[in-house]
DNA sequence: ACCTCGACCTGGGCGC
DNA sequence: TGCGCCCAGGTCGAGG
């Protein structure tokens, strides 16, 4: 779920309420999220800490200190939400229809692996139920240490992510163009859901070597991969099961998709029925007619 | 150096 | 109602 538009709606929704605020302790329930970090250091290397600006890097949030970044990365069902203890808790609910979890605001359950609390008392919860994310400090305090600790490529939203950039990176690779599009080393965002998104739009299909992505088609698919992610910000992201904000709240970009998750469906520009296969080991759906 | 595949973890949905 | 199986948005390391 947490694709670049959804970690960058998290950090929209908290980014203000934390900015500021000193961290006054630390709760690790389960340290497998530290991924082998001692839990002491990461308790001591941030209690003391004051938040300032909420940043993002293709789909890692960080949080800067003066020597040091507090880093999370979402895995598939991680939730980062701050809870103000003021306000009422509910507990999860599905609603009926749409099958869509959403909460404003619950206590620490068994998934909520870490809380940092704020000298306001309120408090940053670490929630996965499939512990694919992590949380941990990093030594490096700027953009460009991050960005080279984690092999990080471009993010799509800065200037750096030009058609150039696009052209030069798909030349140089002998996989299929979806493959190529989800490495985070070449592009740091884009995931399984916005990739076959931009590729229906720009009309290239995701079986086709990336190398043969040229001239027109590399205009095209940098247009739609902005339009995309931006879209899917202005959605407040796509929630599929377990997506919320820092508020707790659910997106809706879901129910924009073309082609992600609509196998078997009738395509919406040419009433094809949407094809599914495998490509960089992922499930992709696609318009056999649209995309050549 | 590049690429593919399985592993990591838990829960939901489906068929029997 | 319950069990087994398959699937899921992301990464990482092993091995070809």
């Amino acid at each position: 779920m947490p694709e670049l538009p959804e970690v960058e709606t998290v950090r929209r929704s908290i980014a203000e309420p934390i900015a500021g605020k000193t961290i006054v302790d630390v709760e690790v329930r389960d340290a497998y999220v530290l991924r082998g970090q001692p839990v002491a250091d990461f308790q001591s290397g941030l209690v003391g800490s004051t938040l300032g600006e909420s940043c993002r890097h293709g789909k890692l949030l960080y949080f800067p200190f003066a020597d040091r970044s507090l880093c999370v990365h979402l895995g598939m069902t991680g939730q980062l939400t701050h809870r103000i203890p003021s306000r009422t808790d509910t507990p999860f609910l599905r609603h009926e229809k749409t099958g869509l979890e959403r909460t404003l605001q619950h206590a620490p359950d068994k998934h909520t692996h870490i809380s940092i609390r704020l000298d306001d008392e309120s408090c940053l919860h670490y929630r996965d139920i499939r512990k694919f994310g992590r949380v941990f400090w990093v030594p490096e305090s700027e953009r460009t240490g991050i960005v080279s600790r984690f092999r990080l490529g471009v993010d799509p939203l800065t200037e750096e992510f030009t058609p150039s950039y696009l052209a030069l990176g798909l030349r140089t690779r002998r996989t299929a163009v979806k493959a190529a599009l989800l490495d985070q080393r070449f592009i740091a965002g884009l995931g399984n859901i916005y990739v076959d998104e931009a590729l229906f739009i720009a009309g290239i299909r995701p079986g086709r070597g990336a190398y043969r992505v040229r001239g027109r088609m590399i205009q095209d698919l940098h247009a739609a991969i902005l339009l995309v992610l931006r879209k899917g910000i202005a959605a407040g992201g796509t929630t599929l099961r377990d997506f919320v904000d820092g508020q707790g709240q659910a997106g809706y970009n879901q129910e924009g998709l073309l082609v992600y998750g609509r196998y078997g469906e009738s395509c919406a520009t040419c009433g094809e029925t949407l094809k599914r296969g495998t490509f960089g080991g992922r499930t992709t759906t696609w318009c056999s007619v649209c995309q050549k």
